[in-house]
DNA sequence: TTATAAATTGTAAGCGCTTCCTTTATGATC
DNA sequence: GATCATAAAGGAAGCGCTTACAATTTATAA
């Protein structure tokens, strides 16, 4: 494979100078780039990626560690992440974590081996910030997506659960139902912890006489379908509104209450979280965050970074929206 | 950051001698690699890529190609990436192109800037084997997944398109309706065509008096629905039989079966192709390709010629499966 | 013991670039 | 036409590794 020697046999130039022109560095006379660019050509040569990093350059490459892909959530963040690095000429290296185990080897492996000029690492669970920052090193910017975005020192992009559940909650009293069920997801989830407050405030807030009632959930169909039918079961009554912590969830829901004489919305309000797309399909009631923004974001803030070390890293809330649809009224 | 002058100092020990323990090359006493060991865990010291792969080394790291995650379909295949790539410690550089010359320039930029031991690229319609040779060099193995998948010289995982038709049409037939309509993909569609192949041989066989009309679609929900509604308009009279070429289309199809008096599958008979979330969810009964596995086999494909230069190269064909569910008989 | 083979470690070149520091070519000024 | 600033190009070191090849140590056998 063509080498910069060989450009610079076939241009009779150094390599400083062939070198200047592939960086665009501007102190080259405007008929040698061309003399250089035409050899390039005429040689099907790209520069060495392995070499120019070595040499003291950037891989052109960002780190992406995210959970594995088992919803639709995460490809649309990766997308958002490939609309601002596609325009950066920005590679992607991206690594699936499936336990702590593995987040930390990516980590490591991502920063300490050079081969990456950033990382967005997203929905960590497993560590604090000062652990990533100790996995990491000092050389490489990290951008945290969710979850653990709370912290000094790195860039973060964070999801309002607390507006969405509140937004959420607010909707289902705007009828003012006798009873509420709150289906939860895991009880150290950071992302349902903050959804549960946010609900809990808007019931506060609204003032009504309601019983509100707590279910934990998992954040999976068969889960919520499970929890919800054994509540049913418990308490021999169907509430009146009921909030699903994901639309995974709810659908499972949406199992138990098909097979029961009861209306939507009509006699009983279902709302999720997510806007996945099955609940698009079928008209769930949900609450919806930019995903695909959130992506760009972090990237956008990565990109950034890159280019200026000295940045001061900021943290960003995106806000969720509201999105009623035939399961609400 | 450590490098391995860190490492040959706190051990006192050659680079050489160091570069055998970390590449394991077993030819260092058992107590000298452990002391090694032990200082590159001390120094948290971890070998810099760009470096090995400049010195000759490898990259570890594999290419992936393939289009924008705009279904389900491609993130079951890169699940199948990962699960290989994890086991045998390959990092995944992957780049979603949109268009020809992003597609280009990825081929190039994977292949010749030296960032990648190897390549796979998925469901290129855009450049034929010759073609892909050129741009990606001769010296990187390049493995394809499906479409242009029949080539000499390259590995290659092929859906079996033709099979999968097959099996859907016969499926459809063994109630003996009076009339088939396919819906099939974009006329110059590689999967499209064969799958088209497939489904005549399939009325072919069957040996029956039915009426088959065909009409072009574009694999989208919402062009399904269009492209079946005008059909409707102009034939007045539905078909007992449908064969959609995709899910996606034959969920636009039960949009407008919807709107009728029709029951399903007890007057029409409906089948799609993809095994798609909401399919599933909703009891489309459709043909289904394994594609982790198919994403399984193409890792374990490069991984193994990475290793061995010389393996031939080999085409495998990934067989379909029926799904009926609730839209069949 | 001593020669000889085998195991272990060291030396140094070089992978393909970037960049600092010089050197040389080109103009501008008086 | 000589002087000096500026633009353009070149020389060479060095990034952090791997790997021939060479040197040394250790084990084995006569």
């Amino acid at each position: 494979m063509a080498t910069l020697y060989d450009v610079c046999e076939k241009t009779g130039l150094s390599t400083a100078t062939v070198s200047r022109v592939i960086n665009g560095s501007g102190l080259v006379k405007e008929a040698t780039r061309e003399r250089v660019h035409q050899a390039m050509k005429e040689l099907n040569y790209r520069p060495n990626q392995a070499a120019r990093k070595l040499a003291g350059g950037k891989t052109d490459t960002i780190g992406i560690i995210l959970p594995l892909l088992d919803n639709g959530y995460y490809v649309k963040v990766l997308r958002g992440i490939d609309n601002v690095s596609t325009k950066e000429k920005l590679k992607l290296l991206i690594s699936f974590y499936h336990s702590e185990t593995d987040l930390l080897d990516y980590l490591q492996s991502l920063c300490r081996e050079g081969r990456t000029d950033a990382i967005i690492l997203m929905n960590n669970t497993f560590f604090g910030p000062d652990k990533v920052r100790e996995l990491a090193g000092d050389d490489i910017p990290i951008a945290l997506i969710g979850q653990n975005g709370i912290n000094e020192g790195m860039d973060s992009v964070l999801i309002d659960n607390f507006q969405g559940a509140y937004r959420a909650v607010t909707h289902l009293l705007e009828n003012k139902p006798q009873s509420l069920l709150l289906l939860t997801g895991p009880k150290d989830n950071h992302d349902s912890n903050k959804r549960l407050e946010g609900a809990q405030q808007a019931i506060q807030d609204a003032s009504l006489e309601i019983d509100v009632k707590i279910v934990t959930g998992d954040f999976y169909h068969e889960g919520g379908r499970k929890a919800f039918e054994e509540y049913v079961g418990r308490q021999n009554a169907l509430p009146e509104a009921i909030f699903a912590f994901n639309d995974a969830m709810a659908l499972g829901v949406l199992d138990v209450l098909a097979e029961t004489e009861k209306r939507i919305p009509e006699d009983i309000q279902l709302i999720g979280f997510d806007n996945n797309e099955i609940g698009q399909y079928i008209g769930l009631s949900t609450v919806s965050f930019p995903m695909e923004q959130i992506g760009e974001t972090a990237t956008r803030l990565v990109a950034e970074r890159i280019k200026n070390k000295d940045l001061k890293p900021s943290s960003i809330s995106m806000e969720t929206s509201l999105i009623p649809r035939k399961t609400t009224r």
